[in-house]
DNA sequence: GCCACCTACATACGGGGCGTATGTGATTTA
DNA sequence: TAAATCACATACGCCCCGTATGTAGGTGGC
């Protein structure tokens, strides 16, 4: 095995690349992160770096299209597996809660990323997140469960209450009781979208208890 | 007049910092603004900044503080101004939108501020609007006008949800039919709150004309 | 199989911005 | 009026980004 394959040794230098920024970017965040530093934790130089990624911002642009993609599959797999579409869609938003309390996807996706990239939705991938929540909505309509609404426009208000109240529990001391408030409220808030609320309201007692579970 | 009192000349040149900085980071972002290029554009130097504000970050907190207390004066103004609690809180959330819509407040409190100075709810002045939304939310329910929810974790939500339409809504071309697709959607959701569901969709007809207005 | 070429990356250079240390003139206090 | 304080300016060094240039190893034509 004297040489492995061009190819291959360029898509492993970018990918060490990608994974050195990733770290960085989590753990000191984008500003305070220096390229010279996690190039060298690489076993790199900032050279390789602006010849894969151009800038900074490339760089960041290319760390969260990789977390975006991997957030946008964890989502679909925990929205197909459920017993339900409706339930499916209450355990895509919990899991979307869980997700923005990882200090990685806080940091980088819902922080730095907005402040330097500028609004999700203009990014290249269109926040697969946003997508993949919009189809859930449009199943639950066509479904009869929910009324009729648009489904880009309510993925999107939903995408921001649960990403606050990450936010909100991750900066809390005590972080169940808050998560626990912040369900409650949550579920309150989208049995408006339901076409029976009085289904919703016999639902809503038994979705209280096990929702969102705090590490 | 030959000479002003000392205090007064102080507090000047402290406003004109503020007004400089907060000029330049709405139009540039916080990032890209240099403190030699705004202080100077005050008539004054980086040195003045520092001893008023010790560092970069420190002058963005009182720009954020300053912003803050005028938002929450211009909410406070229209909820207290409505006909009933009800129609008060709904305008403060429109009201919240629109404000949002503002590239500085959008700029420096939504993408800037939260990248800098880490999540709002920890920044000195607790955020005043959450503070006020949370007012509302508690006299709703005293009026048993909806249900009873934990008020700060609502408010949170709720603030999240408007704060993202904003952020949408800014960003797209054709601002009017967003507008409209978010406030039916975020009416749809809040009725959820509604202690009585029923009136809820019923005064949901009335309000889904004149909510928001695009400038 | 040799040579010109290209590509992936390293090295070198310049500029700008932040933070700090130090200086200075005006104002207050005794 | 002399000393001390304070508001602000000046000066310096460091770090970090972006670009321009260099180089070695692989690649393709003949």
């Amino acid at each position: 095995m004297a040489h492995k394959p061009r190819k291959e040794m360029i898509a492993e230098t970018r990918a060490k690349l990608l994974a050195a920024a990733r770290h960085a970017f989590a753990t000191q965040g984008y500003a305070e992160a220096s390229m010279d530093d996690f190039t060298a934790a690489a076993g790199l130089t900032r050279g390789a770096l602006y010849h894969h990624f151009g800038d900074k911002k490339g760089l960041l642009q290319a760390v969260i299209m990789e977390i975006d993609a991997e957030m946008s599959d964890r989502l679909c797999a925990i929205s197909s597996s459920a017993e339900n579409t409706w339930r499916g869609f209450v355990d895509e938003c919990t899991a979307y809660i869980e997700m923005a309390l990882e200090p990685e996807i806080q940091r980088i996706m819902l922080l730095d990323g907005p402040a330097v990239l500028g609004d999700p939705s203009k990014w290249p991938n269109q926040s697969a997140c946003i997508t993949t929540m919009s189809r859930s909505i449009g199943k639950l309509i066509d479904e009869g469960t929910i009324r009729s609404v648009d489904t880009e426009a309510t993925a999107r208000l939903i995408n921001g209450a649960t990403l606050h109240a990450a936010l909100w529990i991750a900066n809390a001391q005590d972080k169940e009781a808050v998560t626990r408030k912040a369900v409650a409220s949550f579920n309150t808030l989208v049995s408006g979208l339901l076409a029976d609320p009085a289904s919703g309201r016999r639902n809503e007692e038994r979705l209280r208890g096990p929702s969102v579970s705090v590490p």
